[in-house]
DNA sequence: ACTTTCTTTTGACGGCGTCAAAAGAAATGG
DNA sequence: CCATTTCTTTTGACGCCGTCAAAAGAAAGT
C-alpha cells in the first residue's frame, strides 16, 4: 500500500487508475531500460517481445503515461519528443549538441519552480525548464580521434 | 529619431557579409516590430510590402540571420520555432502555456552560461537555457470572465 | 454471457521544416 | 558595357513527427 518504487509498472498503472494491458507494461519496461527514449527507440525495445504493436499505439501509451504523470514527455529544440519515468523530482537535462543524446542533471535548489525570474510581465508562473546544451564524452572522443576509431 | 543603439538592417547586414535585399531588410524590421515571431507572423508582415515574397524565402532569411548571429532562434515545446534579434545577451523566456506567447526575462545572473549544473555527465557545458512556463494576463483574463468578453 | 467502456489497429491527414533544381538579381572582371 | 561568377529567391517536392478518426478488438461490470 506503500506508493510504489520506481519499476513496478501494474502498480504504476493500478494507481493511475488506467488498465493493465501488455502495451503499456512493455512502454513502461522500455522507459525504465532507456530513459530519454523516443517514440522509435520505445518501439524497437517493444517490439521485441510485442512484435504487432503498432506505432499508434506507442504514441497512445505515451502520451497517456503522460497524463497520468506516470512519465514526462521532453522536447530539446531540433529533435523529437523523449520520455522518461522519473517525475516530480524536478530535474533537469543535458543534451549533446551533436548527437542529441540526453543525461539528467538534478536540479541545483531542489525544489520547483527551482528558479524565479526577475520579471514576469504579467505572467503567472508555473515552471521553470533548465535545458544545458553541451558535447558529450562520446562525441568529444569522436571529435579527438578523426580517423580508425570504431565509432557506434 | 532613433538612436544608433536601435538596429539598423543595412548596418547589420553590411557587417555580417551577408548582401543587402530587400527580403532581409523586411525580415529584420519584421523581427524589430514583432519580436519572438514565427515564419508565419514574419510571412505576414513582409508580405506587406513585399507581397511576392516566398515562404521559403523567409525561411531562408531567418536561417542565414540566425546563422550569422544577427537573429536567434527559439523552440518552445510544442510550438513552431520563433525568432528575436535580440542576441548575446543570455536573456531567456516565459511561455504561456494557454496561447503560446513570449515575453523576456533577464536573466537571473547576467552572464553565460549563468547556470552550473552539479553533474555533467561528462559533456562539455556550452550553454544554460531556461524556459519559464505560465499563463500570460491576457489568458488570465479570459479565464476570469467565462463568457461574453469582448474582443481579446 | 451480455453490454459498456477502454484500448489498439489502420489509414489518412496536417504542420513545420528541409532539399534540390531552375530562374533571377547583384557583384566582379574584361 | 557585356560576360562571368556568385549569391539570392522561387517553385515544387519530400520527409519527419505527430494527430485525428473510424473500425476492430480486449477488458471490466452486471
Amino acid at each position: 500500500m506503500h506508493t510504489s518504487h520506481a519499476a513496478d509498472p501494474i502498480a504504476l498503472l493500478r494507481e493511475a487508475g488506467l488498465r493493465v494491458t501488455d502495451s503499456r507494461v512493455a512502454v513502461i519496461a522500455a522507459l525504465a531500460d532507456l530513459p530519454h527514449s523516443g517514440v522509435d527507440a520505445v518501439m524497437g525495445a517493444v517490439s521485441r517481445t510485442l512484435p504487432q504493436t503498432s506505432r499508434q499505439a506507442i504514441h497512445n501509451v505515451l502520451t497517456d503515461l503522460t497524463h497520468a504523470g506516470i512519465a514526462r514527455r521532453i522536447e530539446p529544440a531540433g529533435h523529437p519528443g523523449l520520455y522518461e519515468l522519473r517525475v516530480g523530482d524536478n530535474h533537469h537535462h543535458i543534451v549533446c549538441q551533436r548527437c542529441g543524446a540526453v543525461a539528467d542533471v538534478d536540479c541545483v535548489t531542489g525544489h520547483a519552480p527551482c528558479l524565479t525570474p526577475s520579471t514576469t510581465s504579467g505572467f503567472d508562473l508555473t515552471e521553470a525548464e533548465v535545458t544545458f546544451w553541451g558535447v558529450c564524452s562520446a562525441c568529444k572522443a569522436a571529435q579527438a580521434e578523426p580517423a580508425g576509431a570504431s565509432a557506434s
